[in-house]
RNA sequence: GGGUAGGUGGUCGAGUGGUUAAUGGCACCGGACUGUAAAUUCGGCACGCGAAAGCGUUACGCAGGUUCAAAUCCUGCCCUGCCCA
């Protein structure tokens, strides 16, 4: 048996809550490997780096010789899930939530070795469930308790709508639990409503009631907010190297340790040594963000794009030149004009608003700045055409 | 079912007949500066035509209507909050 079976203070490293820890000590000691679970939502496919650290947790259960079991929400994603304001999203058809599946693994794989994990769908169990079984289910759970909740608590206070629907989703994600008897579930912090609810259904159902640990959630670039996509400040697992690496670059000094232990998976030892050495001013922050940003997309494009990416934003951002490999082409195919080639390139979305890049000196040819608005390409060989300081577009004729 | 308040640009939120393509915040984009794509600061932020002054088109939940002129007034419809039942 791995030594880190039942490795408490390792295994439990990394989460900032657990529901308990004498439960959860006791059933490791029992010698039976945990059934762990983590339920994903299959509606958008694109992972982001926060939720890697969730991954990042139950890969090391797996390791250490633990069951892990991903738990896909094809059922709830086909009913579509309005949470948002007036707009229903489109519902999921079978076909796209496989293909979005797919590419969840290929980034999910990144970080979890996916052979070694059961994945069930909870169609399986929640497609049969009849509406007596619901009902039953329902009285187990009080309204006041489902507007505990936060985000519910927060919504209804502010006025903005609740579909009745929308409360079933944490019951479902908790039936799950009780449909796989999960010994212990994972999430975000912001999860823990559903955890705990699952805890609470499972006892009622005569189970022994899963154990729920929460991983916080990774601050955004802008080291305030948590990071999320609608908030726009995240780093996409399935984003370039460059564009990766550009992003980390953006975050505040502030937040390098816990990106170093969140983003990146290094101890908390380490986090640490990392605070300390920009507190004492023995190392320049840029080049800690530099190391740490490479080492984060490393592990997603590998080490050799990891660095190209590094050098990519030496001289594009820092010195300001124009880069000379792996600059993508565009053939000028007749146009006259700098706008148009700005709109083909999609560097503007309008001619209007490639005029006024253009005057807000944002435009260069071959590292000059264009200033006429209505300016003609008039390069007789290929030319590179910026806007700022990272898009870039060589134009062949 | 009854009452009441609302639905404005990516978002939040002003605007109650013309000088409003619609104040302001946020987000976003560009310039300067900087160790950085951070911070700060300046500018931009509907589309098309024109060398330019400018002209045109589309836009304030949806559909009609009144008016020389409507995000603003009227009618119907759809949607949402709150209170009462």
């Amino acid at each position: 048996m791995n030594p880190r079976f039942s490795d408490i203070d390792y295994l439990l490293d990394g989460f900032d809550r657990v529901e308990s820890v004498p439960e959860f000590r006791a059933r490791v000691a029992t010698g039976v490997p945990l059934n762990v679970k983590l339920g994903i939502d299959p509606t958008s496919p694109d992972l982001h780096l926060g939720f890697m650290v969730v991954l990042g947790q139950l890969q090391k259960f797996s390791e250490a010789g633990h069951n892990v079991t991903l738990i896909i929400g094809d059922f709830t994603a086909r009913i579509g899930d309005p949470s948002g304001k007036n707009v229903t999203r489109p519902t999921l058809t079978t076909e796209e939530i496989e293909a979005n599946m797919h590419t969840y693994r290929e980034q999910a794989g990144k970080v979890l070795d996916l052979e070694r994990v059961s994945i069930r769908y909870n169609s399986e169990w929640l497609g049969t469930l009849g509406l007596s079984d619901l009902i039953r289910l329902l009285s187990h759970t009080t309204v006041a308790q489902i507007l505990e909740r936060n985000d519910f608590h927060n919504r209804y206070n502010a006025g903005t709508p609740i579909s009745l629907h929308e409360f079933l989703y944490p019951v479902a994600q908790a039936y799950d639990s009780v449909a796989i008897r999960a010994d212990l579930e994972l999430g975000g912090t912001d999860q823990l409503f559903n955890l705990l609810l699952g805890r609470h259904y499972q006892e009622r159902m005569g189970q022994r009631a899963q154990i729920c640990a929460t991983v916080p959630l990774l601050v955004g670039l802008d080291g305030e907010k948590k990071m999320s996509k609608s908030l726009g400040n995240y780093v996409g697992i399935a984003e370039p190297a460059n564009v990766q690496f550009g992003k980390l670059m953006s975050i505040p000094d502030a937040v390098l340790p816990t990106y170093l232990r969140y983003a990146a998976f290094s101890t908390q030892q380490e986090a640490d040594a990392l605070a300390q050495r920009l507190r004492s001013a023995a190392t320049n922050p840029m080049d800690e963000k530099k190391q740490l940003a490479e080492q984060i997309v490393a592990r997603y494009h590998g080490a050799g794009q990891a660095a190209s990416a590094r050098d990519y934003f030496d001289r594009t951002v820092v010195r300001k030149e124009i880069p000379t490999e792996n600059i993508p082409e565009m053939s000028r195919d007749g146009r006259e004009r700098i706008t148009d080639l700005l709109v083909g390139a999609g560097f503007a979305a309008s001619k209007r608003e490639a005029e006024r890049l253009i005057s807000g000196h944002g435009v260069k040819v071959d590292g000059i700045v264009i200033s006429d608005p209505r300016a003609l390409w008039t390069a007789t060989q290929d030319a590179v055409l910026s806007v700022g300081s990272r898009k870039f577009v060589r134009i062949v004729s």
